[in-house]
DNA sequence: CGCTAAACGAGACGGTACGTCTGGTCTTTAA
DNA sequence: TTAAAGACCAGACGTACCGTCTCGTTTAGCG
């Protein structure tokens, strides 16, 4: 994380609302204003706080963003609905709402744009928001194999190969209709879409 | 197109060559600078051209960006390799390449980012870029049909509901493999994924 | 613009009215917008006239202006009232009316003050407004010796100093008076300036 | 003037060094470049200030010069040479020394040109400029009545009108000897027209 | 309880890019 | 040939943010 114990015990210590002022200021500026017009000087106002406060946090725009964007992934979880196609959509509709939500939308492409260009800011994202997913995809994988819905993993290294490519399957699918296509992806695509993965994930 | 055959016919009539110039000139500098550092002043001068040159044909970073790298996606064939798994195969290495180029990387995930807030510029960006796409998978399909790998459409809607699947999980999964997980989509991981997609629509 | 001459052989006959339409659209746009705000092309458009047309009459926006305003001072003539004071009087008192118009107000110091870095413009003043009122101050001695109010000139060079005191003196205090002090030249101030004005070269 | 205490207390403050900086660099680009070619981004770089500095001072170009060339006018004096003429041959020859200084030259004639469509630039120039000059005519006008060279004034009123007009017909006769006729005014010609003013005036 | 030192708000600072405007020039078609 | 139209290059305009830097002012923990 960004906020560190203050290494020597002297001076006034951080405070700790303005973290979360500030990281909810660049949310709501996020949807109000989008990625390109959303301004730090503007953040800090709408946050009650001097500009200098938030440089002493983040090193930038797309950190802050990162940061800001992350927390809307903490609320994804895998439902155990008793089978692994229920699992899927449970948790695919879930990552359809995250990024139905305009916070999201602009601000995770915006910072991935910005990642093909800084390994540091891809790092940053993939420690705070696609790690965080792909723990699903194997939690939902190891629940599947024990339920029998699909073979045992042979050996490590196809098991992680597969484990990315469904990752990349799922996110790029349901990022690619919501987002370029923008399209919905209700209910009724996430079923389709379910069902296509898994029979293709099981032959 | 933004260019426009002269509606009346008098006055100097726009160069021809300096649209190639500042689109060849906007490609350089995003390989260079990547979105967020190019400025249209500097591939203004790259093209040799005033910054009212540029700002005469596009209305700004956007739009000018969509059309320098819809050219690259001109280059996108679908291949008769025989059989529908191989053709799939080709165009999503043909896909993969252009992504691959730093060009295409950041401007393209930029001006995604942008149309989530712009609806001119995502449709700019459908009529550009993604409906070129979808031209070949619904080739594609045709094609599969007459071959009979795939079963043919039971009806219009159903089968426009599944180009649009196919579409987004094809360019959904190499995109988020590219640009996401940063690994290269190259031929084994291409196999994998067309394997699983093409089992997945045959059941 | 309608004028059309029939017995050229070759090309477009010349615009007769242009010359007079650019002059006049110059001196309404110095009335609307003054100087500074005064723009070739704004005036092309207003005189109904391609900018080309205005640059191959004039080389730049002094130039223009100059010419525009000079023809403000044509209708400077030295009255004969009898008296070298009344005479005086009556030609200040045009002078000043001229001065009160807003187009000579701002084109006429505007000029000067480009004047003051450019020799040929400095002289296309002189020749084009300065001079002609020189003449007038001329005259004026000229009468007035004839008359007896004022001593014959000893000799020539002093004469020519003397004619350039009364000229500065006379055109200078208008010229104060009106734009810098920002107050009316009328008739009372102006009495008592040719009153002190004459009373001292007398003695 | 155009610096303010700060009316509130907190933030960093003005630096002092940044206007006399910006001041005598506007003076030098004038020198160098006259009025019409001086741009404040110019005057910015010399200063080794940023352009936003600049603006956050001064509200343009007009506003910038004019204080600029009223420091000019903070040496003049009303030297005591013991008479009435020796005084004002003194000023006046301060005053056209001012004048002949290039920054001067194309400045003040520049500002006084768009103040004849701008109140608020003339109020600053009456203030800064003028009354400057205006009271040292008072103080002679005292001197010379307390020495008996001039006649006690009657009643305030006439007394304000006359120094009016002394101070228009002395500064409208350097000037436009100096920047219209672009003569010298040197000591012979002082002489002879301090000899008219004090002649016409005593009568 | 007073000292110390960091964090705080405010806002000025040097920069960079913006998108617009104007100055002059050049190139087209029409008359 | 000249006119009107308007595209062209060049560069200044005034604004907006950037990220940094002073300021004077809290506000904690330590002594």
């Amino acid at each position: 994380m960004h906020s560190r114990t203050p290494a020597g015990r002297t001076g006034r210590p951080r405070s700790a609302a303005a973290d979360a002022a500030i990281l909810a200021a660049t949310r709501q500026a996020l949807v109000e204003l989008g990625w390109s017009k959303l301004t730090l000087g503007d953040v800090a106002t709408r946050a009650g706080v001097a500009k200098t406060t938030l440089y002493r946090r983040w090193s930038g725009k797309n950190e802050l963003v990162v940061d800001a964007v992350a927390e809307l992934f903490d609320e994804l979880r895998l439902p155990d609905r008793g089978s692994l196609a229920a699992d899927i959509e449970g948790v695919v509709l879930q990552f359809a709402a995250i990024l139905a939500r305009p916070e999201a939308r602009s601000g995770l492409m915006a910072v991935v744009a910005e990642a093909t260009r800084d390994d540091a800011l891809r790092e940053r994202i993939r420690a705070s928001i696609v790690d965080r997913q792909k723990r699903l995809v194997l939690t939902g994988r190891t629940r599947a194999e024990a339920r029998g819905e699909l073979p045992p993993s042979k050996n490590p290294e196809e098991s992680s190969r597969t484990v990315d490519l469904i990752f990349d399957m799922v996110a790029g699918a349901v990022v690619h209709r919501t987002l370029v296509s923008a399209e919905p992806a209700d209910e009724e695509w996430v079923r389709s879409f379910t069902r296509v993965l898994l029979e293709g994930l099981r032959s």
